[in-house]
DNA sequence: CCTGTTCGTTGCGTGCCAAAACTATCGGCA
DNA sequence: TGCCGATAGTTTTGGCACGCAACGAACAGG
């Protein structure tokens, strides 16, 4: 168990830099440079955006537009002096999310300007389902929303958001509790309505916690650390610094659900006691409630605030749980801002002022920074983080594309 | 409270890459793979190891030999062919690492190599202290390394280790509960004795598990994911991710003996209840066990062994609030290796199988991972991270240091 | 119609690395 | 002793990226 050894050291990985490397990396920077835009910019200003001269970024936009990665607009930015070129990411490039929890199926087609350019879904009740019905359901809105997507797109690729541990490589479901699916591949499944297109499974909170770091490809937000708490049935986490979602060492990073509150408490089916999910869950605070399973979250907090004391409490409780376990991500890794997303934030404006309040009182540099309770009101947004993390990947090096 | 404003975005930060930056980047690679060798290399291993050519690798090396950050061995390296010029890092480049802890103060000049030139500590109590008396005893270790170093030597930096909550900018200690001390600038009583060494500050728990990660400036640990917990009187840590200590946005990351085991437990200075401190902390656990408030932990150790009830109470409590605790940022966090440092890390073995049991039982990926118990060593970890990191820096980006 | 302004392009120079040829210096072997 | 193979390190040439600066293009306003 215990390990004596002195580390061993490992070389650096870091690989060798060329002109071909500059050159990949300007490409990134004035298509990320286009991407992060507030409004289409020329190429003179995507020069001064990236620091650099106007004849490269001439050179690179040139590439680009050749590739079919950016659009020239054909009205002319007006002004003094030679009317300019707006330049936009290019719509036709996209990429599919996917999504499957216990209440939503959904799949969405984004593109490289963010914009949603088809979207299907459903709300099953998929507790303690088999794989195979969800997968079906799944591929359904797949066709569909091949079908309805425009004709000319060219889809980069498709992820699937799952609300369990995915394995690293990101092909494999292992164990989504709340589903009760195990040791599953979505794949093969899914194979023949993606005709070709490659698929990668991820977290459902991970992807969530990207799209709002990150809410189109290539942009960031205004939220460069947060911890993202994904609340539906269970509860899903991510951790963000710097604008990326931690993976951890596996990519099993974010089971914010299952760090103990309580230790004694409740047990668990993921085997442990007290989790925070077994208090600030869907199906914890309405048992506890005294309310049916098929409550939602937006019903309990209307109850609450209209005097039902078994919503109250279990509200308070959720909320007292919340803050003692946020409170340990916040002293642990100093992150200023609390997302909460999925339908735990339709209860945002109730838990705020306990939690608030609890994570002031918990964590110790509080007298020296804020902290912000914020939601996130994307009701998919496991699909859309999916369908933008294939997109980031083109914007971070648009030189794979290009080459092929 | 809470905010309801869609998050904004900002431009995305990446500088520009030019020819220069490609010299930058390989001159550091060719640096690292120097430091990181485990014996010796030539120009000819240099470029094979970091993926160059040999006319290059030889380019880069002989401008590393002379700014003076690579030292040319006298003997050759023999075998078949003609005969190779061995490179080592420079041995009179270093830095000086700076600690005081509640029961350590210490000064470390370290080089290059990795190798310490010279050293000076005391375990003064500074419990409840004040600021000045520890950093004239500070000052006087300095003096000594200063004068016991080598002639020649060439000081990059000098960096300060403290318990406690430090700013951003590394200027200023804000809180350090167990030494008492609130608002302190080390660096203006320190100034005089460092004679024009730039000095920054950091927390310790974080220097000792940068020190951990990269043992030698330059060289990479085996652990790339691994939570650091650095028991002293109090309790600190720090999370460190490929590689990587985890700052935060404010640099205050790392206070993971102020997460909360117990909610509403036994009340802490901090203003929480139930922090893990209160009981895994030396404090806590020489109380708990009824022994007086200076035993070490090692004398815990030997008398819960030897039977004596209160010590194995105490330790067993602390193993499983450091289990709750640490399954939580596993969880989190996926981090596969747990390192336990200072004085705790005594106790390590005592610990393991209390500990290593609560983390299988917690931690929801453990069928998935294996969860390794490890220990720091180093009695001093803090000043020798703060000595590396200032190392690391030049390692990162040599031509900051050859064009000066 | 002229002028000032900004956009975008073109040609040239510089700096860096890759590739390959070349030189240096060993060990081994007849 | 002298040759050969092997490896280290250097030199030369070429390619490719960007910066710089000058130029042409296309507008707005007087």
């Amino acid at each position: 168990m215990l390990d004596p050894s002195p580390a061993r050291t490992v070389a650096r990985a870091t690989g060798a830099a060329r002109q071909s490397t500059v050159r990949e990396s300007n490409l990134g920077l004035a298509l990320a440079t286009i991407c992060a835009a507030p409004s289409p910019p020329s190429r003179a200003t995507v020069a001064a955006e990236a620091g650099i001269t106007r004849s490269t970024a001439s050179r690179l936009v040139d590439e680009l537009v050749g590739s079919g990665l950016v659009d020239e607009g054909v009205a002319r930015l007006a002004g003094p002096g030679r009317p300019a070129t707006p330049l936009l990411p290019a719509a036709r490039v996209c990429a599919l999310g996917l999504q499957v929890n216990a209440a939503h199926v959904a799949v969405r087609m984004i593109n490289l300007r963010g914009e949603v350019l088809a979207e299907s879904r459903s709300e099953p009740d998929l507790v303690g389902s088999h794989p195979d019905e969800g997968l079906q359901l799944l591929a359904g809105h797949v066709r569909r929303v091949l079908d309805q997507g425009p004709a000319g797109a060219r889809l980069l690729g498709a992820g699937l958001a799952l609300p369990g541990v995915v394995d690293a490589a990101g092909t494999r479901l292992l164990k989504a509790p709340n589903l009760g699916w195990t040791e599953v591949d979505p794949r093969a499944g899914l194979a023949p309505v993606l005709a070709g297109i490659p698929l990668s499974v991820a977290n459902e909170a991970n992807l969530a916690a990207h799209a709002f770091a990150q809410p189109t490809p290539g942009r960031r937000s205004a939220h460069a650390h947060f911890v993202y708490l994904s609340g539906e049935i269970g509860i899903g986490g991510a951790v963000v610094t710097d604008h990326q979602v931690q993976e951890g060492s596996h990519g099993f990073a974010g089971e914010i659900g299952h760090v103990t509150y309580l230790p004694g408490g409740d047990p668990c089916p993921c085997g442990s006691s007290g989790c925070l999910e077994r208090y600030a869950g869907r199906l914890a605070m309405t048992t506890r409630a005294g309310l049916p399973p098929s409550t939602t979250l937006v019903e309990l907090g209307r109850l609450a605030r209209h005097g039902h004391e078994g919503s109250s409490r279990a509200l308070a409780l959720a909320a007292e749980a919340l803050g003692v376990v946020l409170s340990g991500a916040i002293n642990l890794l100093d992150l200023p801002t609390v997302v909460l997303g999925g339908e735990i934030g339709d209860l945002a404006e109730d838990l705020a002022p306990v939690l608030t309040q609890t994570l002031q009182e918990r964590v110790m540099a509080s007298p020296w920074m804020t902290i912000q309770v914020t939601r996130d009101r994307d009701d998919v947004a496991g699909a859309t983080g999916a369908a933008l993390r294939q997109l980031s990947q083109v914007v971070q090096n648009p030189s794979a594309y290009v080459a092929a």
